[in-house]
DNA sequence: CCGCCTGATACCCGCCGGGTATCGCGAGAG
DNA sequence: CTCTCGCGATACCCGGCGGGTATCAGGCGG
């Protein structure tokens, strides 16, 4: 299967095996018996290369699902061997206090296993989720994907705009999204590289990471909608504008959902407590 | 990792070995092997069986995930090698004017592959997604872990609670969920056997098809609350009386989230106008 | 104390997955 | 038109891993 993606991936036979480790002969065989086994071509070979065939393409997304679960299995199993703390991913850009709070309460907890919190690419949370590199992740409703995860919303928080203090809108106390939509057309949101490094397709500046994305807001290049914590994080030259008919972020803690050792279910209980404290 | 499983669930050896078609000690060679790949004791060996470690219920639980998407990577290809119909559960029970719309226009598109109706026993839905064996689902929510999935809603529906046409409130137009509860107290919702095939404890009479539960209802031993809908095939000496309080169902059209085919794509637009069209 | 049932160990064998060498073929250059 | 180059396929060999049988070791019950 760890060949078929690869082969599907690279297009290439002899690229494939290389990356592989393996030689080129092996790696031919073997998808040749995977097809046999299937009962249907995968590639359609042509004198430069190979292309995906329908089936083919089914594959190649049911084994990236797969092989991620069984990355993920063997990850856990090895964490869980070592009693090693729970791995709590977060975005870098988004520890506001509704983290802290949960970590805090979370430690005062009797028997509460440690936690480890590990910061992460944007966009790369949900994949360290599915591959077992982390146990729990906090993420950000609508942005995140969250299929296959169980969450518990614990905070939810306005959205602001960013955008430089010089800029003409800068004074004033708040936005209505149909005025943020049209800074949007002077000064885009920046584009980020999303998890498989490609930067998408559209209008809008580049960014590498925040601090770039900070100077592209505050040189008036770009304009940023975010929940409100991010304030926390911002220079000075940049000010934040509520915008109260945004939707507002809602912040989950999420987990693979089928089935969770002890440790991150008392995080999760911990968890619901603490947004039924903050709520009530 | 079959083998693990195996193990896992049969407690022994030799039993597990029985069942995987091979004999015990290349079984206990593997797994042994498994756990010093992994660094851990997987099981605690005693003279009449086996435990499992924690490390080891960490492994089970994602085994299962884990084998439940290469199964299903094999299945999925296999069908769409085949250009066999997109394969669409539905509860046997529940197969009401939203479903045969819905394939009626799906029909009527140009270039739309055929879709295959696969009923299926209560609750078992889900698993059949997950394992490959259908590409789509009928669900209701709130019933049915959503987890893994993605949706699209089609159609809610308010909910009746049935009763014997002889039971006193059978004259009622509407009952609210209070006096639902209160029926509920001399005749409770039938218990079904789940996934697993395990009736779940509690009070409530036994039903083991949808016959029985209708017959238990007609004697004014059984109390349901169902979706409008059910009403179609239920027998006529029964009545369905409206509980306007009780939360409307949703029927969602699911399929699995990481990426779907063509196929299930042109079935999932046609859903999603249909929805559209029915709410406008 | 003995017997039985458990999992572990010892040992052998066939086959599958890895290697190297080579072939067949289609595209592009001259 | 032909030569060449680059691709995947094929042929063939080998070592190790996964399977088998026979047997051992230990704990619990009779």
């Amino acid at each position: 299967m760890q060949y078929f993606v690869a082969v599907a991936e690279e297009r290439h036979f002899g690229r494939a095996a290389e990356r592989l480790g393996i030689s080129q002969p092996p790696l031919s065989r073997a998808i040749r018996q995977l097809e046999v086994r299937l009962g249907t071509d995968l590639f359609t070979r042509t004198s430069r290369g190979v292309e995906l065939t329908e089936p083919g393409n089914v594959l190649l997304r049911e084994s990236r699902a797969a092989l991620a679960a069984v990355a993920a299995a063997e990850r856990r199993t090895r964490r869980a061997a070592t009693d090693e703390p729970v791995v709590l991913v977060v975005k870098a850009a988004a520890t506001g206090p509704l983290v802290t709070d949960l970590l805090e309460r979370h430690a005062a907890e009797p028997g509460a296993a440690p936690v480890r919190l590990e910061p992460c690419a944007i966009g790369e949370q949900v994949r360290t989720l599915r591959d077992g590199r982390a146990d729990a992740a906090v993420l950000h409703l609508p942005y995140d994907d969250l299929t296959g995860l169980d969450i518990v919303e614990i905070g939810q928080e306005p959205q602001v705009v960013f955008i430089g203090r010089s800029h003409p809108q800068s004074g004033r106390d708040s936005l209505t999204l149909a005025e943020v939509q049209e800074l949007l057309h002077d000064a885009p949101t920046p584009r980020w590289a999303d998890a498989d490094g490609r930067i998408p397709d559209g209008p809008g500046p580049i960014a590498r990471d925040h601090g770039q994305l900070q100077a592209l807001v505050a040189l008036g290049q770009a304009t940023w909608l975010a929940p409100a914590s991010c304030r926390a994080m911002m220079r000075p030259d940049i000010v934040a504008i509520p915008v109260p008919d945004a939707e507002p972020i809602t912040t989950v803690l999420a987990w693979p959902a089928h089935g969770t050792s002890d440790a991150v279910a008392h995080l999760v209980a911990t968890a619901t407590r603490t947004a039924a404290a903050l709520q009530g």
